[in-house]
DNA sequence: GTCTATACCACGATAGAC
DNA sequence: GTCTATCGTGGTATAGAC
């Protein structure tokens, strides 16, 4: 069901997505939806929250096994904000097209998850200038290009573009390593 | 009444947004909207051609009064890109992200307008690359990370976040000139 | 061109039987 | 837990007076 929503949400938008859609979509009646979920927002929201927490736990486990060099670092952020957002393009999506959508106690979770992802980036850039490995422009406009690079990939990165999962994680990497100024 | 159309569409988006709501943001009756224009549709379709149509010729003059200097061009595009995407951030909202709410027929000349904006940033890096003043690792995917920053700016800059907009604008040169590898 | 009034429909959500 | 049936609301859009 969550699966069902997710495909319309990210087709079709929340708002643009009705109980009756996703109910015939999981060959379900509408009131049937409601015994998960006490209302469509919940829905959202817990497609949102999934979403931020499977981003954040993959990123901080990637850097945390990177050891301490800040380029090893940069590297398997990079590759990991790749691989997610080309994997779960829907769920993507929906994270962060949708998000809006949601009251304020419903998004509070995926906000601080956000913040700490992108506070996670910056931190590595900053620690990489700091050991004269990076030379950044501007580290915070230099994280926001990095993560703008993989946020906007589902919209039109397909594996059957012709450029493969792990060419595409290379060419990321690379740009980012150069973003960055790494020597 | 199209900027109160914009201030709707880009804060709650096209499906969240209602006639009643735009009737009585403008001080108007419902049924008065549809003197102006037929649909609820046709409202977004206008904005989303506008839009377009002012950041593909803002794009196209500035590439074509910079010179032949593949590096000015950049610098050209990348400015004019950042600029139309800070100064205009709903529009730039609405254009990327409300524009599959509308029919094949009413986003078509939108979508060629995309097309030839997207085709003219690749030219230009492959004819820096050809003339060896350009190293980008793929031609392509570096056009669409340069793209992605700009398109991201709207949902985190602000002239009040501490960055003037014309050190946003160097930033994002200077990253756009790393990312195709000038020399 | 803007108004009042309303048609007609789809929406989210609930009640209550099984 | 899933069904049938429906409530109440708000949606886009139109009719017709002024």
């Amino acid at each position: 069901m969550l699966e069902g929503a997710l495909r319309l949400f990210a087709t079709q938008g929340f708002h643009g997505s009705s109980m009756r859609e996703l109910a015939k979509l999981i060959e379900l009646q509408p009131s049937a939806l409601y015994v998960e979920f006490p209302s469509k927002e919940h829905i959202l929201a817990e497609l949102v929250l999934v979403g931020h927490e499977a981003h954040h736990k993959a990123i901080r486990a990637a850097v945390l096994e990177a050891g301490t060099d800040p380029t090893s670092q940069l590297r398997a952020l990079v590759g990991v904000h790749v691989r997610v957002h080309t994997t779960y393009p829907h769920l993507a999506i929906v994270v962060n097209r949708e998000m809006d959508a949601l009251s304020p106690d419903l998004a509070a979770p995926g906000v601080a998850l956000r913040e700490q992802s992108s506070r996670l980036l910056i931190e590595v850039i900053e620690r990489g200038t700091a050991l004269k490995r990076f030379a950044p422009e501007h580290a915070y406009v230099a994280a926001a290009a990095i993560g703008a690079m993989g946020l906007r990939l589902p919209y039109w990165y397909s594996p059957a573009s012709g450029i493969g999962l792990e060419e595409l994680v290379e060419h990321h990497v690379a740009i980012a390593l150069r973003i960055v100024g790494a020597k």
